[in-house]
DNA sequence: CGACTTTGACCCGCGC
DNA sequence: GCGCGGGTCAAAGTCG
C-alpha cells in the first residue's frame, strides 16, 4: 500500500531533538490528532457535509483545555514566582543570565548615588546575583543533562519497542508456518520486506495480525485474515459498492463472509484450528471509552452510519458506522453510551483500513491497531486465556506503556476486545470509578497490570501522583528510566535542584501529565513514531515527523496547528 | 440531486 | 427446533 503516505502523512509525531534545551517536554500531540470532524474530513468524495451529520466531540478537547490550563499554570507559576520575589523565569534561564542584562542592576546603575551604604548594598546584591547566577547555571546544565538522559530513554524505549515488534512478527511468522498444509503465507514476510516493513501497514487501523491485516485488501491469499465482521453469505453481498468493487470472487475476500471465503479458498485446506484463529482475528476489536456529550468522537476518519440497534441491557441505542474515507474500506465502528454512565461514550473499532489515513486519524488508528495486534498475537494460540495474559503483558509493555493502567483485555466471547479507558482521571467526575469498578468485570476480563508492577508500591503517592506515574511508566525500561519516571512522577521531588526551578518545572509537568488524555496521546505518539520510523527506514521522508516533533519548554506549542471543524 | 440518516426487516449465530 | 439478540441491509426520508 501507500507507504510513502505513512511517512509523510504524519506517521511520526515526535522525534528526538538534539538541541540542548533545559528540560524539553516532548511534543507528543501531533497537529490536533483528534480534532478533525467528519465535516473536516469530507474530502473522500462526499458531497460536503450533507444531511444531518452527527456532531462530533473533539476527542482531545478536554486535553487541549487542560493543556491550556497547564500553560496558564505555568504562567501563573511564573507570575507567582515574580510576585514572591523569586527571580526564576523563563527569561532568566535563557536571556537574563548575564549580569549586565539584569534589569535590577541596570536600574541600580541608573540610580546609583555616591553612597557608601548604597554601594555596599549593591555589592552585596551583585554578589548575591552572582551566586544565584552560578546556581542557575548549574541547574541549567543539570537540566540539560536530564534532558539528554530523557532523550536517551526515549531512544531506548523506541529501540526496545522495535525489538519487541520484530520479535512479535517473528513469533507470528512461526505460528503461521506451523500448519504444514497452510495455504497462505503472508507474502510480506517472504519477500524482500523486512519485519519492520511488515509492521508498517499498521499505520492503518489494522486489527488483524501484524503485517497481514493491512495487506489483505490487496492480497487475496490473506483474505481470510481480514478483520471485518464475519458477514453472512447473502446473495446480495456484492450489491454494496463498497463490497462489490472487486468482482473477481476471491479477490473480494476482504469483504466476503468468512464462510464463503472458506468455501472458495477450500475449507479442506485449512485446519479447524486455523479457522478458529482466523475467526478470532476477524473479530478482534478495540474499544475506546471516553467521556463525551457528543454522540460520536472525532477520530479523524470519515464515517457513515448504516444502522442502529437497541442493545439488550442498555437503554441507549448502538449505532453502527462504516468508514467512508475510501471505497471498500472494511473498517467499522460501533458507538454506544455506557449504560451505567451515559456520559461515557464507548467506541468499538473493528477492521482494517485499506487506505491511507489523514494525520488526524493516525494516532487513534495506530494505537488501536497496535493494541489489537498485540492482543491477537497473544490470544490466538491459547485456549485457556494464558495467551491473553501474555498478550496483556506484552501489550502493557509495548503498545500501551503509558496507559496500561487504563487498558483492559476482554477474553470473553465472542471476540477479544482491547478496551482503552479514557474516562477516569482527575478531570473526570468526582465519582469517576476505576475501570474495573465502573463496570463489573466480565468473565475473563482483567485489567492489564502495570508494566513496571514492582514500581508502583515503591512510591507512596496520592492518586493523582499515581496517574502521573502511569504516564511515564512506559519508560521503565531501565533503572535510569525508573529514576527518571519517578522524578517526573513526583513533581515536588527536589531532584537535587534547589528550589524554584524544579518546582516550577515540576508543577508544569504535573499539570500536563495529570490529564488522562495525555496518556493516550503519549501512547499514540509513541506508536506513531515507531511506525513513522519504520516508514522512514523504508526510504520515506521524515521531514513531516520533524515538523511535528519538538522538544520545547512551552508544552502547549502543539496546539498551534489545530484543524478547525 | 447526491450524500447521508433513519428505521423496519432480514439474516445469522448461539443458547436452551 | 425455536427464540433471542447482534449485525446488516435497503428503502424511505432528510438536508443543503
Amino acid at each position: 500500500m501507500d507507504k510513502s503516505h505513512l511517512g509523510g502523512g504524519g506517521g511520526g509525531l515526535l522525534a528526538l531533538d538534539a538541541s540542548p534545551r533545559p528540560l524539553g517536554f516532548l511534543n507528543l500531540l501531533s497537529p490536533a490528532p483528534f480534532h478533525r470532524t467528519m465535516e473536516a474530513d469530507d474530502g473522500g468524495g462526499s458531497g460536503g457535509g450533507r444531511g444531518r451529520r452527527s456532531v462530533e466531540v473533539d476527542f482531545f478537547s478536554d486535553e487541549k483545555k487542560n493543556m491550556k490550563k497547564s500553560r496558564v499554570s505555568v504562567d501563573a507559576e511564573e507570575q507567582k514566582s515574580q510576585a514572591d520575589g523569586l527571580a526564576i523565569k523563563k527569561e532568566d534561564l535563557t536571556i537574563n543570565l548575564l549580569p549586565g542584562n539584569n534589569n535590577n542592576n541596570a536600574r541600580s546603575d541608573r540610580s546609583m548615588v555616591v553612597d557608601d551604604d548604597a554601594a555596599s548594598r549593591r555589592r552585596h546584591e551583585e554578589g548575591k546575583n552572582t551566586s544565584e547566577l552560578a546556581a542557575m547555571q548549574a541547574e541549567l546544565s543539570r537540566m540539560n543533562e536530564e534532558n539528554q538522559r530523557l532523550r536517551g530513554m526515549l531512544t531506548q524505549v523506541t529501540n526496545s519497542y522495535q525489538a519487541l515488534q520484530m520479535h512479535l512478527v517473528a513469533l507470528m511468522q512461526q505460528r503461521s508456518q506451523l500448519p504444514p498444509t497452510q495455504p497462505q503465507q503472508p507474502p510480506s514476510h517472504e519477500d524482500g520486506k523486512t519485519e519492520q516493513g511488515a509492521m508498517v501497514p499498521r499505520q492503518f487501523l489494522g486489527l488483524g495480525p501484524s503485517g497481514a491485516g493491512a495487506d489483505v485488501a490487496e492480497e487475496p491469499s490473506n483474505s481470510s485474515t481480514e478483520v471485518g465482521s464475519p458477514r453472512r453469505s447473502s446473495s446480495n453481498g456484492n450489491e454494496d459498492p463498497e463490497r462489490g468493487d472487486n468482482p473477481d470472487g476471491p479477490s473480494t475476500a476482504g469483504w466476503l463472509p468468512g464462510r464463503a471465503m472458506s468455501q472458495q479458498l477450500g475449507a479442506a485446506a485449512k485446519g479447524h484450528d486455523q479457522q478458529a484463529q482466523e475467526a478470532t482475528m476477524r473479530k478482534a476489536r478495540v474499544s475506546v471509552r471516553a467521556r463525551s456529550e457528543a454522540p460520536i468522537i472525532a477520530d479523524g476518519c470519515q464515517w457513515r452510519k448504516y444502522g442502529q440497534k437497541m442493545a439488550k441491557g442498555n437503554p441507549c441505542p448502538r449505532a453502527y458506522y462504516r468508514c467512508t474515507m475510501a471505497t471498500g474500506c472494511p473498517v467499522r465502528k460501533q458507538v454506544q453510551r455506557c449504560a451505567e454512565d451515559r456520559t461515557i461514550l464507548i467506541t468499538t473499532y473493528e477492521g482494517t483500513h485499506n487506505h491511507p489515513l489523514p494525520p488526524a486519524a493516525m494516532a487513534m488508528a495506530s494505537t488501536t491497531s497496535a493494541a489489537a495486534s498485540m492482543l491477537l498475537s497473544g490470544s490466538m494460540p491459547s485456549a485457556d486465556g494464558s495467551g491473553l495474559m501474555s498478550s496483556s503483558n506484552f501489550l502493557a509493555r509495548t503498545v500501551l506503556p503509558c496507559s496500561s493502567s487504563m487498558a483492559t483485555i476482554s477474553a470473553s466471547a465472542p471476540f477479544p476486545t482491547v478496551t482503552l479507558d479514557l474516562t477516569h482521571g482527575p478531570h473526570g467526575p468526582p465519582n469517576a470509578i476505576p475501570l474495573n469498578a465502573a463496570r463489573p468485570p466480565a468473565p475473563g476480563q482483567f485489567q492489564i497490570p502495570l508494566p513496571g508492577g514492582g514500581m508502583a508500591p515503591a512510591f507512596a503517592m496520592p492518586p493523582h501522583m499515581l496517574y502521573n506515574q502511569s504516564k511515564f511508566s512506559g519508560l521503565q525500561m531501565s533503572s535510569d528510566s525508573v529514576d527518571a519516571a519517578a522524578q517526573f512522577a513526583q513533581p515536588r521531588q527536589p531532584m537535587g535542584l534547589p528550589g524554584q526551578i524544579s518546582d516550577t518545572v515540576s508543577a508544569a509537568a504535573a499539570a500536563i501529565t495529570a490529564d488522562p488524555n495525555f496518556t493516550v496521546a503519549l501512547a499514540a505518539a509513541i506508536t506513531s513514531i515507531i511506525g513513522g520510523q519504520h516508514a522512514a527506514a523504508a526510504g520515506n521522508n521524515s521531514n513531516a515527523n520533524n515538523n511535528n516533533v519538538t522538544t520545547s519548554n512551552n508544552t502547549t506549542s502543539n496546539n498551534t496547528n489545530s484543524e478547525t471543524q
